[in-house]
DNA sequence: AGAAGAATGCTTGCTGCAAGCAACTATAGC
DNA sequence: GCTATAGTTGCTTGCAGCAAGCATTCTTCT
């Protein structure tokens, strides 16, 4: 179309960050049939749940919710659904009785795994013709990606609640 | 942060594969946060439906829903919300009464590179220590992912000859 | 040519799921 | 006791999909 050519817009949209925001939006069906497949075995969006209590050893509630940055009540909701399935053990923590410690049970990570295969599997369908450098040099730089990204997000969250005002410099 | 070592899901985990899948998942905060700053002033999840009109000539709703890889009747709402803020111009199609031809209004245009100029601004603020190269080859290496991943997708959902015009411009 | 019937493009009503907020309970710590 | 913290649950909202419906176009049979 080009009716009104904008040299800012231009110029932005070439920016090595401009074309990252427009394959990061493009990813959006990736993510969603990989979310698909993870989840289709568990209680609601459990996977993330799941995974995030794998990845340490006393987990409460809140640090879930911390980690999938999400409402308390959500991780809450998510690891019930859990507990429910017999996936994830939720006992009271002997240090705070007002906490639970977290903890996945054995059939909670045979679906972990279960799971996690069948995402693997789906990726390797795609895969295919990717040498192994290629892709976990992806995989590292996605790493960094959200790492990077993770910690602005926190830095802003100290700085202030107000998340509308703070930050943006889009003039040129 | 493993406390009980579990070979097997290491040994999974470590695949080129696996560890593309776990970083994918673990870029859900980050989509999350990045569609936020896109469709922040637009109706709904406009954004993607927007990025679609975009790109092509005479859009339909039908080639929107397929393009976002939705439901029709998703695309519809969307289109017609966009319709409803002024930013999508939808006409009867001269040669088929069925459809409606689509196209961005100017404020369609102008909401749409307002909204992308936010993302790039969001990412700029993560991305303010890496070299541009490095940015460049990560979007390139997820342009590639999500074509060999869409590869799939259709091959396995319908043998369609839909190699119509080429796709991920948000740009033009 | 013309009409019946199938197919297409799209919209809309309904349902289900998941997320967030707010209110509540129970415990902790001063 | 008084306030902060951990967590659960009720309520609301919003988005997605299915299925039914409407209007139009295509097909085909006579």
């Amino acid at each position: 179309m080009t009716t009104h050519p904008d040299p800012r817009f231009q110029a932005a949209a070439d920016t090595p960050a401009g074309q990252l925001a427009r394959q990061l939006y493009g990813l959006a069906s990736v993510r969603r049939e990989l979310g698909k497949v993870a989840n289709a075995e568990l209680p609601g969006h459990g996977f993330g749940a799941l995974v995030s209590v794998r990845k340490r050893e006393h987990a409460r509630v809140s640090d879930i919710a911390a980690d999938l940055q999400v409402d308390l009540s959500v991780a809450s909701r998510q690891i019930a659904g859990l507990v429910a399935a017999g996936l994830v053990e939720r006992q009271p923590d002997p240090a705070d009785g007002r906490a639970h410690v977290l903890a996945l049970t054995d059939a909670g990570i045979t679906a972990l795994r279960a799971a996690f295969l069948e995402m693997v599997a789906r990726l390797d369908q795609s895969l295919a013709d990717w040498a192994p450098e290629e892709i976990t040099q992806l995989a590292a730089g996605l790493e960094r990606l959200a790492t990077s990204f993770n910690a602005v997000a926190a830095t802003s969250a100290d700085a202030d609640a107000d998340t509308d005002s703070a930050d943006q410099e889009v003039a040129a």
